[in-house]
DNA sequence: TTGTACGCGTTATCAC
DNA sequence: GTGATAACGCGTACAA
């Protein structure tokens, strides 16, 4: 094993130059010495070392990507998004998984570094200045999925929020929900945190609803914390529509509400966000906010694809989103 | 940016050798300039080029993992399980999905020896000729989840399936099931379809029921072809249990089942494979054979450093699983 | 059109 | 204990 490129030149009677020539296609070899290289590589099953090719080049064509976790079915998709599109440009997919810890995260910034991955697609739920610091050092392409962050060499990947938590709103009060309360993120979560709550808001007051008479619980984006978030609302006020800030909350929310023998969507509505595999099964099927996570992905890739060619590129991509009207909603 | 050995060796004032040996930790240095060595190492934030280390140590610390498709949790958790693991091992991980398509599998494996991966660990559901031929060509240490294949240089991760499927069918004959139906997968995949099957078959018999009395009906391990299977069963005979060779059939059989009017598990008992997280939340609940993905993924990295380490070492390695039993059995 | 020689960044080896 | 040097395998500038 391990034949290198003097061996398959020696095999076919050329210079280590020409077999290059060859495999890159650069520069003219004379056709009889083409094939014969062909056919040793061929025979051979000889395959460069794309350590010394990256060593030279200074270029590997791997991307680094970091995601919270794959049990959550999004980043899964998300994770199969990148990886399709970046088999389409030859680009390999070095994964790790954060659990959402930061020195986790930068301790992957600086396997990536030895790597000398080409870029690194970020999703986090935070980023801090330590990131920002770490980015500076690393000089690789960035993209952060997931969240907005002011930075001139940071390409932000993300589905304008407010807006969609404006729009579920409003699709809750437009089907007679008057008493509203919502599950929110944790607001230091800017994106799934705080924008989504403040698009609930602006449709409560454009509503013509007090702030002062919405329910507002918090939870972690766990199921479990649905469950007990929609246990305090429940508690306070008689509400008839809820927006939950995932999924997860919201099937929560819901298994508390069918534990307490509500109907819904006749004495409660419930909307979430995400869309998962199970919001669709599950009984009732959950009206949400789709996000296409696979789609994501693989704007992520493209985006950095276009950086690097040195394409024109925004620095926020807007994703596409979708109200998907399910049983938990009239 | 762009700092070597040599630039740190300026820096500090002592030689490429004398850095490389502070950071390796090999061989000894004089306290005063490791100390030097160190504050330079800290304040220019260097690491060291791993594709440089990687070829002239013929080493990349770098583990390419093959699954069929991410959206199925199964394999997420596979995955999470590698991750986790190499993590603790200094191992990255290299990623690629294959959709189960024999010439995208053979294309990584190229891909897996240009990167020169220390190992390769793969799971398909089909290990053909080519696959084995490439693999020989490779000489990569390489581990199979999922299959079993007779080859004295693989690894084997894999469930007992038959042993499995037994014992699934044999608490449903114990809980008063006497006309029983599989919902089977195609029988060339040898563990989930084959296997199952024949496990399934070894309790009939066993339980004095005729095999010509059993309904056997095959799909193709997704929920729609489960709920088509459901239906063909059913207009052959009235069963009342039927083992299904994964979740997803046994779901999308309930689902039909549901939707003629039967009562699970009093009519009906059904019991799955593999536990998704959705069969513990739909309702019914599925009653299942369990297998740890999670551990799964941990327990292909782990043989594969024993491999590596040259500690002796299993060719065939059992995978644990449990019957859980939930609301869709008696 | 083709071949020789150098350098990418690192570590092991061998002198000192 | 330390430094100079060779070698890993490749692509390319330059010479032929």
């Amino acid at each position: 094993m391990g034949l290198n490129i003097k061996d398959i030149a020696k095999l076919a009677g050329v210079s280590p130059a020409t077999v290059s020539r060859v495999i890159n296609e650069t520069g003219n070899v004379a056709e009889e010495k083409k094939q014969r290289v062909l056919k040793v590589l061929k025979e051979t099953g000889y395959k460069p070392n794309a350590l010394a090719r990256g060593l030279l080049l200074n270029k590997t064509n791997v991307i680094g990507v970091i995601v919270p976790d794959l049990s959550n079915i999004n980043f899964a998709e998300f994770v199969k998004g990148i990886e399709n599109e970046a088999k389409l440009n030859g680009l390999g997919v070095l994964l790790t998984t954060s659990e959402n810890d930061t020195d986790s995260e930068i301790s992957y910034f600086q396997l990536f570094k030895e790597k000398r991955v080409d870029g690194i697609i970020f999703s986090g739920t935070i980023f801090t200045e330590k990131h920002r610091e770490e980015l500076e050092k690393a000089d690789i392409p960035f993209i952060v999925f997931g969240q907005w962050f002011e930075h001139y060499k940071l390409i932000c990947v993300n589905i304008d929020n407010e807006k969609a938590a404006y729009e579920a709103t409003k699709y809750l009060i437009s089907k007679g929900a008057k008493n509203l309360s919502m599950i929110m993120g944790p607001l230091w979560d800017r994106s799934a945190g705080y924008d989504r709550y403040s698009g609930f808001l602006k449709a409560v007051v454009e509503g013509g609803i007090s702030p002062k008479d919405v329910v507002l619980e918090e939870g972690d984006f766990t199921i479990k914390s649905g469950y007990r978030a929609m246990k305090r609302i429940l508690e306070k006020k008689n509400v008839d529509g809820v927006l939950a800030a995932n999924d997860f909350m919201a099937l929560g929310a819901i298994k508390y509400l069918v534990d307490m023998g509500m109907m819904i969507p006749d004495e409660v509505q419930i909307m979430g966000f995400d869309d998962n595999m199970i919001s669709e099964i599950y009984n009732p099927s959950l009206s949400t906010v789709k996000i296409n996570f696979y789609e994501a992905g693989r704007i992520c890739v493209k985006a950095f694809v276009d950086r690097i060619n040195n394409k024109p590129i925004e620095n926020n991509i807007l994703l596409p989103y979708e109200l998907v009207i399910r049983g938990s909603t009239k």
